[in-house]
RNA sequence: GCUCACGUAGCUCAGGUGGUAGAGCGCAUCCUUGGUAAGGAUGAGGUCACCGGUUCAAAUCCGGUCGUGAGCUCCA
């Protein structure tokens, strides 16, 4: 037998006589709680289970029970295990799919008849802690790939034998646990017995593959961890996730509402909601000002020609409302604010001396979503971007998009966004221009996101049919990630509407175009603050910032007098003057999310004065009216930071 | 659009196997005038999403439409 050499990763290095498993290497390297954390090896930087064979020198690294990696191991032999108990407790007559680990958890597609029930999820669990408590190994082998089309077909497992007849090896990896055979890459977890803290948490339809041609699925979602604990963080988070749920709160506070005579995904803004919307609008059109920028407005449809010209018809068609007839002549609903900022653009013959020229609008479009993706504020049929074009030389366009950037964050921070992914979406399949323009676009954005020291993934084929873009997903709260922010250039709208500009030398010359818009869209935007801030604003934006309660009826004119000369001074104040106690009142207000509750009793009405509850139930000392709005005034001017 | 589930007062929800509706909150009126998260009483609110069918009779069963939710797909 030739002795192999295995080195640790981090240091240290064995000879074993071959062959040796990985655990066998590992135990002679590694001992104690790292030995009994590791579920899985990293060999020659592949993945591999604890009781793979070594048949020669490798580098292991231990993938740990703590790390994201061994976590989705858990979470994909868990799959197994989900599919186990399902076949176990149905039989045949459920066929079975795929089951990965994805993010927070994993999930298994099923094909059977009888949707599954939440009554069935409990069977599963039970099912599952028994295999659980059988520790059964999950053993790996390898087999010709004919002998596993063989085995799968007589099994009757439809979706296994099509994904086998599509791979190339001649051998194939699966994995077996009790009587449940798999076809898996791996790794695994060693057995089944380290599946303790785990729990299935909905159902749905998936196609077979995303093709909705194809096989409807269930798919059973679920999650697992090592860690009771971290299980039990996780299902709370689940639970504030819902109490933030901006549909919920959407409602609650009164911010917004949708009406089944109105139509799905078009958004009613209540009185609250408006108010908290101008103060964002306001806010950005002040920051666009002091940035260089003008403001636009334009209509909302157009003539169909135009969006010939744009590309939009034939790239964009499955976003846009059917054209509508005004006079024998075609007119379109507007999916995007480009092209009519390209109209003024060719309002004048514009001079390379007025460039960069900066146009921003809040602009309202209309684009097709299919009823099963409406949802809340987040995706809507017509909806406010906060878009700007920006026409440019080419030698002006880094700086530009420098530009951008910095105001893009600065927005997002001021917001409270100071965390966020940044992805380049390079052209996709539908587009138009040639290879060499797109090329450029791409480039620039590249090189501008590099010289920034931002770092970013590529997301290829994800442009925009006229350019490649930079999507911003801002993370919020809870760390989810919601995309808002898009910069986007492009070479190929000016060219479609032979737009010109006259250059030092005296010729015409074609502008670049950028497209931008920051906080994505008003409805997004506003959904996302109302999760990031469970609805307790910060005071700059608060739709109303306090609230005067007073204790009994003896100080209802006191109270309406301090609300009068708040509102004049421009707090965003209410009164609550009904005959209820101070208790109720508070607690009213408190629901409310309203920062300061600015309570007068006798004493302040002899006073003058008010004193201030704060959201979080501290009291402020009592202090004269002048006072409370002079601090409220203050604070939104800090906030806002302008 | 597809799969599954759901759609009862402003809101949150009850209403085995069909006999034209209930609660809590909110709202109105009255009593109470009470200092930091719900005082009490009385009362007004519903063509049970909409359309059609089965039935002597439908919120309840069936079909369709619209809407909502979880996903798939798509994206600001």
């Amino acid at each position: 037998m030739a002795d192999i050499s295995v080195t640790l990763e981090e240091g240290g290095q064995v000879s074993l006589s071959s062959p040796a498993t990985i655990g066998e290497a590992l135990s002679a390297l590694v001992s104690g709680k790292q030995r009994k954390n590791t579920i899985a090896v990293r060999a020659n930087g592949k993945a591999v289970d604890l009781d793979a064979v070594l048949n020669a020198d490798a580098v292991i690294a231990p993938i740990l029970k703590d790390s994201d990696e061994g976590l989705e191991i858990l979470r994909h032999s868990t799959a197994h295990i989900m599919a186990q108990a399902v076949r176990e407790l149905f039989g045949r007559d459920v066929k079975i799919a795929i089951g990965p680990a994805i993010e927070n958890g994993f999930y298994y597609d099923f094909l059977r008849e009888t949707p599954f029930s939440p009554d069935d999820f409990e069977q599963i669990e039970k099912r599952m802690a028994e295999i659980a408590d059988q520790a059964l190994p999950f053993s790996h082998r390898h087999i010709s790939r004919t002998e596993a089309i063989e085995m799968f077909r007589t099994q009757g497992e439809k979706y296994k034998v099509e994904l086998l007849e599509e791979m190339e090896d001649e051998t194939v990896s699966i994995y077996q646990q009790g009587e449940f055979v798999d076809l898996c890459r791996g790794p695994h977890i060693p057995n089944t017995s380290l599946v303790k803290e785990f729990k299935l948490l909905r159902v749905a339809g998936a196609y077979w593959r995303g093709d909705e041609n194809r096989d409807v699925l269930q798919r059973i979602y679920g999650t697992a961890f090592f860690d009771r604990k971290e299980l039990k963080k996780y299902l709370n988070d689940l639970e504030e996730a819902k109490k933030r749920d901006h549909r919920r709160l959407g409602k609650e506070l009164r911010l917004f509402t949708v009406n089944d005579q109105i139509g799905a995904g078009l958004i009613l803004w209540q009185p609250k909601g408006a108010q908290l919307r101008r103060l964002i609008e306001d806010y950005w059109k002040d920051e666009h000002y002091r940035h260089g920028y003008e403001l636009l407005y334009t209509p909302h449809i157009a003539r169909h020609d135009l969006w010939k010209t744009s590309g939009h018809l034939d790239f964009y068609s499955e976003n846009m409302y059917a054209s509508m007839e005004i006079d024998e002549v075609k007119y379109q609903l507007k999916p995007m604010n480009c092209p009519f900022h390209i109209g003024v653009y060719k309002s004048d013959k514009r001079s390379y001396r007025e460039f960069p020229i900066r146009w921003a609008e809040l602009g309202t479009v209309y684009r097709y979503e299919r009823a099963g993706a409406l949802h809340g504020l987040l995706r809507v049929r017509g909806f406010t971007q906060d878009d700007a074009h920006i026409f440019c030389r080419e030698d002006q366009l880094e700086e530009e998009i420098f530009n951008i950037l910095d105001l893009n964050l600065l927005i997002l921070k001021t917001f409270g966004f100071s965390d966020y992914d940044i992805y380049l979406s390079t052209r996709p399949e539908k587009s138009v221009g040639s290879d060499d323009i797109w090329e450029k676009a791409t480039m620039a954005l590249k090189q501008a996101l590099e010289k920034k020291g931002l770092g970013f993934e590529i997301d290829p084929g994800e442009g925009v049919f006229y350019g490649p873009k930079i999507d911003i997903k801002i993370k919020d709260q809870l760390g989810r990630s919601w995309q808002c922010s898009t910069i986007q250039v492009d070479f190929n709208l000016p060219d479609r509407f032979d737009m010109t500009y006259t250059g030092a030398d005296n010729r015409d010359h074609q502008p670049i175009m950028i497209h931008r818009a920051l906080m994505g869209s008003l409805e997004r935007f506003v959904g996302v603050l109302i999760e990031h801030y469970a609805g307790a604003f910060p005071i700059w934006f608060a739709p109303i910032q306090a609230r005067v309660l007073n204790i009994t009826d003896d100080q209802a004119a006191y109270c309406e007098k301090v609300y009068n000369r708040l509102r004049k001074a421009g707090i965003r104040v209410e009164k609550d003057v009904r005959n209820e106690k101070l208790n109720y009142k508070i607690r009213e207000a408190q629901m409310d999310k309203i920062p300061y509750m600015l309570i007068v009793g006798e004493k302040e009405k002899a006073g003058g004065t008010v004193t201030v509850r704060m959201r979080d139930g501290k009291n402020l000392p009592p202090m004269g009216i002048d006072e409370f709005a002079d601090k409220v005034i203050e604070e939104s001017r800090q906030g806002r930071g302008i």
